[in-house]
DNA sequence: CCGAGGCATTAACCCGGGTTAAGAAACGGA
DNA sequence: TCCGTTTCTTAACCCGGGTTAATGCCTCGG
């Protein structure tokens, strides 16, 4: 963790004792919508999902995170809103929560601290740009085929009518679409 | 514009110099797509797009940005590549252009400058996350509506095929929504 | 070992967006 | 002002995703 965001030891020390260890079995919730959430999460182990519902109740998943992911109401976190979203464990996992209030006033006057924001910012910030272009770009059979190649590994982990839920369809169009595929690679 | 970011005497001293003044007529392209540019623009007057091209040459509107807004390739900046898209003006514009590399080499020295960079990347991760927020949950109806709604004193200056770009749907798409829309308010 | 619940597949039908094409309207330059 | 170009609208047809529903499969707990 430390060696991750490779955080010196005067600031390692100061931050240590706020930070937050939590293991999640499957299916439990690690922030609901609605809750005024302030921590950013480090995924150790596992896999987890944010989604929200949509007006006529259908979730709506907007991204999977694993092992090396961060995870949080991080729009809200900035707005300084209760979460939208809704986290849970796909898999049984483990988080570590960085306390982001905590951290934002430490940057006001440490550079450390200050980068380490920005980074956080810039690397969600390159995740939803990537999003955007698929959705602007790709069909949703093209946003399949750019999730079985580029995602192979989690692919085989996550559940299809979740993958559905990501790519803004139904599982049955999800389906179909594999079937689709698969013959047309034969 | 040095109020804008509440820049400090020393601090703007030393970017001064660094800034680019350009004007644009109606039509000019600001950024070219697979140019290696390392500015980020602030919009003083006027109304740009950002857009590329996708596989089969249907151009894909990402942004419009008018008064006080920021425009960029921001993701290529960040990702050290030349521009995936173009920046065009859509009405006669005037932009100042902020060299991000200076501004990046100072930010490591400076509480100030990496507190800059830090809002400017968090600023452009809420616009992308609005926009994921959009695209997963509204149909292109819906997003026209919000469109109209929210942006209305920008509608009336963006052509409607650019809109439909921007909404990723046909302008022929856009046309029948229109209608729908007035024949269901009658 | 069995039954229940959750997940995936398939089919039938509907609807909205893509495509193409034609005509109308708005715009801009000479 | 006039003409040509660009933009917008409308129509016809196709296709893919939504919806609903039936079926089959798998898993897990009793």
């Amino acid at each position: 963790m430390k060696h991750l965001f490779a955080i010196p030891d005067r600031e390692w020390d100061s931050i240590r004792p706020l930070l937050r260890h939590e293991s999640y079995a499957k299916g439990d919730f690690a922030v609901r919508e609605g809750a005024l959430f302030r921590s950013v999460g480090y995924v150790l182990r596992g896999l987890l999902r944010s989604y929200h519902l949509d007006d006529a109740g259908v979730e709506r998943t907007k991204a999977f995170r694993s092992e090396g992911g961060m995870i949080s109401p991080y729009a809200e976190i900035l707005r300084g809103e209760p979460s939208r979203s809704n986290i849970q464990a796909i898999e049984s996992s483990e988080v570590i929560w960085l306390p982001f209030d905590a951290i934002n006033e430490m940057s006001k006057e440490s550079l450390f601290w200050m980068g380490l924001l920005r980074a956080q910012a810039e690397k969600n910030f390159l995740l939803k740009e990537q999003r955007e272009y698929e959705f602007l770009n790709l069909s949703a059979e093209a946003q399949y085929e750019r999730f079985i190649t580029e995602d192979s590994a989690r692919l085989a982990r996550i559940p299809q009518f979740l993958i559905a839920s990501y790519l803004g369809i139904t599982p049955v169009a999800l389906s179909r679409i594999k079937s689709r595929l698969a013959s047309k690679s034969k």
